[in-house]
DNA sequence: CGCGTCTTTGAGTCGCTTCAATGTCTGTGG
DNA sequence: CCACAGACATTGAAGCGACTCAAAGACGCG
């Protein structure tokens, strides 16, 4: 499997599938709780996860804070950035983590040499757009438990395409706090959230392991479901680099 | 000024600026209330606003709605679901509008020639995404007056930008219950809030016009500004094609 | 003028927040 | 091995912001 997941729109050609993996390989470690980079620092790289769990998360000027997604290994972190002078999000360790730093110079270079590269890397950006938009929509319009039925069923369906968890359930070293502020709710009303849903068997909680033991009624739950993804569609530059 | 907004970040190079003027200038009319294109519809291209107000929102399972940006003239629409099997958002006119149609396929041919263009239009999808996640952080974290506040602003300055406003204030085709969509609330509560704020002194209203009276109270009722964005990077693939 | 559409206002309710106390788990040192 | 501390989660009670329902008011247009 590769170190990032650029890969899943379309296969890069050798040149510019080479130059990331490596870069991808020279990996920086940061303890569970490390500041990767914070909101109002100078941008000038974009981070491939390789290992463990990371937040990014935006502050208002009072510190209230929103986390804008979780992210996984493999996620390319940081990118929103490299349109703005300084950084919109602070990137921060949930777990021990394992990180490659990729210069906006890099990114740059292969942009300039593959234009298959390029389509690509627009259409994951595209892609995370699309996921912030159902979040908005979630956030606007669903309630707690709306919000909390979202969020459990997509961090699983991406930790199993991730293979960081099996058919019914996850471990997670997230805190309710931190799921509280991506889901815009209180940390009180968080564990009175997943508490209902435990109590009206729908999930199990044990450690840090969610199960679930209805998914139906989870997914009824949803409001809504993501289309599905384009693959190699037709528009995209043929490899050549 | 330029069809589209795609030159804030840098100056593209001849070739790609005149095909998309070329295919910006071919444009199509729509009444107030068309429906451009629907969610579910397939995506074949992207829109370039020459004219009018549009709007983009995503429905959930149960018809709840929520509007995901208004857009103005020059400004690219439907972009996100090029990513997509199915488009994710539906366009609606709020006004008369007109419209140039660029087909995925076009957008495909200039990533290819041009790598200036590809970065280029990175860039502001990265824009993009940077508001939704203001955006985001605004629903989850604000109340109904921030919001309500920050949406004035941030209206204000793309209306301004796009020289569609004076200092002080603009005039709006939007109804309340669009701005309540847009800024998850009800359409009542839209209302309630809209009249505290003229109450309180910050604004007036008449007819569809809208008036600051007092922009420094608004703003510090926002809870966050966003940061320049950048212009001509160092790393933005120099110009050839 | 009269009609339809949009907006405003009021009263009652509900969902989420707040504050504060209690409960649970984990690791640590006596 | 147990006692304790600290961090996290749960629970209860009270309050508030936003929602709902419904009626009345304003506006634009034929």
């Amino acid at each position: 499997m590769s170190l990032h997941r650029l890969e899943e729109f379309a296969t890069l050609c050798a040149g510019s599938a080479d130059l990331l993996e490596n870069w991808a390989s020279e990996q920086v470690r940061y303890p569970a709780g490390a500041k990767i980079r914070k909101q109002g620092d100078p941008a000038t790289c974009v981070y491939f996860l390789a290992e463990g769990w990371v937040g990014s998360s935006m502050s208002l000027a009072d510190g209230r804070r929103q986390f804008m997604k979780i992210h996984l290994p493999g996620d390319v972190l940081g990118s929103p950035s490299m349109s703005l002078s300084a950084a919109a999000e602070t990137l921060e360790a949930f777990t021990e983590v394992s990180i490659a730093h990729v210069p906006h110079r890099v990114l740059g270079q292969l942009i300039d040499k593959s234009p298959r590269f390029a389509a690509t890397f627009l259409l994951s950006v595209q892609k995370e757009r699309v996921a912030l938009m159902y979040e908005k929509a979630i956030l606007g319009q669903g309630s707690a438990m709306e919000r909390m039925a979202w969020f459990l069923l997509d961090l699983h369906a991406r930790l199993r395409a991730a293979d960081m968890a099996d058919e019914d359930g996850f471990d997670s070293p997230l805190k309710q706090e931190q799921i509280a502020d991506l889901l815009g709710m209180t940390p009180v009303h968080a564990s009175r959230t997943l508490t209902r849903l435990q109590r009206e068997g729908l999930i199990e909680r044990r450690r840090g392991r969610i199960t679930f033991c209805d998914v139906a009624a989870l997914r009824a739950l949803c409001p809504c479901t993501v289309p599905p993804f384009v693959t190699e569609p037709d528009w995209l530059p043929k490899g050549s680099a």
